[in-house]
DNA sequence: AACTATTTATAAGA
DNA sequence: TTCTTATAAATAGTT
């Protein structure tokens, strides 16, 4: 659209590509605005310059947007106009579940780790063993960092569910918020 | 740009809105696709129609772009044109190293509880003790479970690595693959 | 879905 | 980069 028609392939000249680039990364993302305005459509953009620099629009945010289209379920309703293999998006949640498993076995493996222990005190109160190990104290150990690393998960998780809470929001009536910089 | 000028607001009635939203999603995506082709960027799309449909744009792929821009550095230089609070997208490799640490504490647990082992056979041994239990065997499990937590991590680390790599090769002149259904 | 009158976006040029 | 302007494109309202 200017003072002559070009062909749709790539722009050979580094410099006027980047112009190019420039120009319509700009009317891009104003393209962009004006369908979230105008439809209170949910609208991510990520585009990488030719030079590998990243510039983002997003309404209401990047990742918000983001969150949404990755942990949706698999069959749901999508027109995606790309094809790409998708990795999951409930990786998280996935691990989580992953985790919870391994901690229930750990439990497991404490209390049979207290029978032990009751079993040394007998045996070291009968007949004095040189058995000073206490099993409990490295599993302990072993366990709270499990809790730790769990912990981590659950806080990622809330974090990805608060963003895909403020998604559906915008189902209902909500105040025009285009998180833009200038 | 068409018979009459519109106000920049949110349409109000529902039907046109929905016309609005398909007539100018179709028109994002082709600028979309035109900045790729001739400048050779990459270009990640996501919009939630009024309706809750996703629909999405991506050359190479939504995920592709999408990987690139969560895992990329938080210095790296970026012209964000949103400023949506921004989750890391190194949440992966970071669960990665807090499962490695507990791994660790495993790994020394089970070396001790060979230890023991040792300590419960030699006092049957001389005393045959009623300590039948064998303190390998669930440790085992829960060590495995743990392997296989940890597989799965660095699957999806790698998966991601993948597509990040694909995408540092665009810098180089690379053919034009527009994933893109008809 | 198609059809146009217009408004916008933008390729060149400065 | 930013501005100007001639044209190509996108699209609002209509059929």
């Amino acid at each position: 659209m200017g003072r002559r028609k070009i062909e749709m392939k790539k722009v050979m000249d580094s410099s006027s590509r980047q112009v190019t680039f420039s120009k319509r990364r700009t009317g891009l993302f104003k393209k962009a605005h004006e369908i979230a305005t105008l439809c209170g459509a949910q609208v991510g953009i990520v585009v990488f310059s030719p030079g590998g620099k990243p510039y983002s629009f997003g309404h209401p945010s990047v990742d918000a947007v983001a969150d949404r289209f990755l942990n949706r379920e698999e069959d749901e309703d999508d027109n995606s106009d790309d094809r790409g293999a998708r990795r999951s998006g409930k990786v998280v949640v996935r691990l989580n579940q992953q985790l919870a498993e391994v901690m229930k076995k750990l439990e497991a493996e404490k209390k049979r780790g207290v029978v032990i222990d009751k079993a040394i005190v007998k045996a070291n109160t009968k007949w004095g063993l040189p058995i000073q190990e206490r099993s409990q104290s490295e599993l302990v150990k072993v366990t709270q960092s499990l809790e730790k690393l769990r912990e981590s998960v659950k806080a990622i998780e809330s974090e990805m569910e608060a963003s895909s809470s403020l998604l559906l929001l915008a189902n209902k009536p909500v105040k025009e918020t285009v998180a833009k910089s200038g």
